[in-house]
DNA sequence: CGAAGGTGAGAACGGCCGTTCTCGCCCTGC
DNA sequence: GCAGGGCGAGAACGGCCGTTCTCACCTTCG
């Protein structure tokens, strides 16, 4: 088999498992029967399990932020509607009946108090993550301190989704998102 | 030694390393020596580690929303206060050098996909916390969708703290909250 | 006093997991 | 045709962990 292949097919089924039931609870073996290749081949290519989680979470982040910006794009340059695409393109993600929360959040809970590595993927993730928000944010004419917010009205719908098991903080987070955006552009009336 | 206080021990030493370090990477040895108790006198008491490990959340759970409602109650009646007390009452946590994210949403990213009970323990912990949340934004006039958003807003808070490592974030959480809730009580001006 | 049951300390057991090794096979290059 | 090196499949190894057992001791009650 190519080489290429494997690495695509161990990331995959990695993927796949330490997502749904997370990294310590799965096996080494349980990677490689998913993957359907050798354990041998594995560890040529991914000489440890850390090495193959630190690939997992990479290409991950990678994926998880083109996806989110190829769904912004299409709702074209309105910089609002751009803002508030990402809080549908979260809902959506949510509805799905794979989700299970962010896996970054998931693996820095797990694993940040005894692996650095993890801890420093899980903050690279968040980090660029909030700066496409403050960019959109901030194409929305918003300030950083909006962006900010926003950016925690992301997160907080990410782990109340995964622990309620309901996609609707989505929702609530882009109202929230919504009236925040709207106030920086048009500040409330004052006091009667 | 006492039953009440092995117990206790126990408990605290549970706390203090499945808190610090991840539930799956403390061994129940690591847990004993910590409490200064007997292997033999520990399973008397929790009978497996899973037993334990709910023990542990559910003083968590207890302990940590009394503290928090405590807090609360020292600024007095102000309904508007109140709210914004919670997120004084989170920047204090994340400040704490020992802080290491929300307890449950860790666990929860743990085991969720293995363990029913700690996805029903985070479950019923963020249920009891947005409750409390709803009650107190009800009070200072908010619809329930405002309350829902400063939920959300304070459970994003938990995650970008403890991943960027900063206690920024709580004071982000009460602007945004103040906005939110400012904008229930007093609408935005009409288009002119 | 003596039997009995509980306790402390730690060894032991069974199983799992990350990692490496063995062995037989195939495929290549002369 | 044949030596040799890499590959697939799976066994093996070392270590860890949850749980239980052993054994000597101490206490307590008749």
């Amino acid at each position: 088999m190519d080489t290429d292949l494997a690495r695509e097919r161990i990331l995959d089924a990695a993927e796949d498992l330490f997502y749904a039931r997370g990294i310590q609870a799965v096996g080494m073996d349980a990677v490689r029967d998913a993957a359907g290749v050798t354990l041998r081949r594995m560890y040529q290519l991914f000489p440890s399990k850390g090495d193959l989680v630190e690939a997992y979470l990479a290409r991950r982040d990678a994926r998880w932020l083109d996806s989110l910006a190829t769904h912004v794009d299409t709702v074209g340059p309105t910089a609002q509607a751009r803002v508030l695409a990402v809080f549908d393109w979260l809902e959506d993600w949510f509805a799905r009946p794979d989700f299970h929360g962010c896996a970054f959040i998931n693996s820095f809970g797990e694993l940040a108090g005894t692996s650095p590595q993890v801890t420093a993927a899980a903050r690279h993730h968040k980090d660029a993550f909030h700066a496409y928000l403050h960019q959109l944010t901030t194409a929305a004419g918003a300030t950083a301190a909006t962006g900010a917010q926003i950016a925690l009205l992301a997160e907080g719908a990410m782990t109340t989704a995964a622990i309620s098991g309901t996609p609707a903080p989505a929702r609530h987070a882009k109202a929230a998102a919504l009236n925040l955006l709207t106030l920086d552009a048009r500040p409330v009336a004052s006091p009667a």
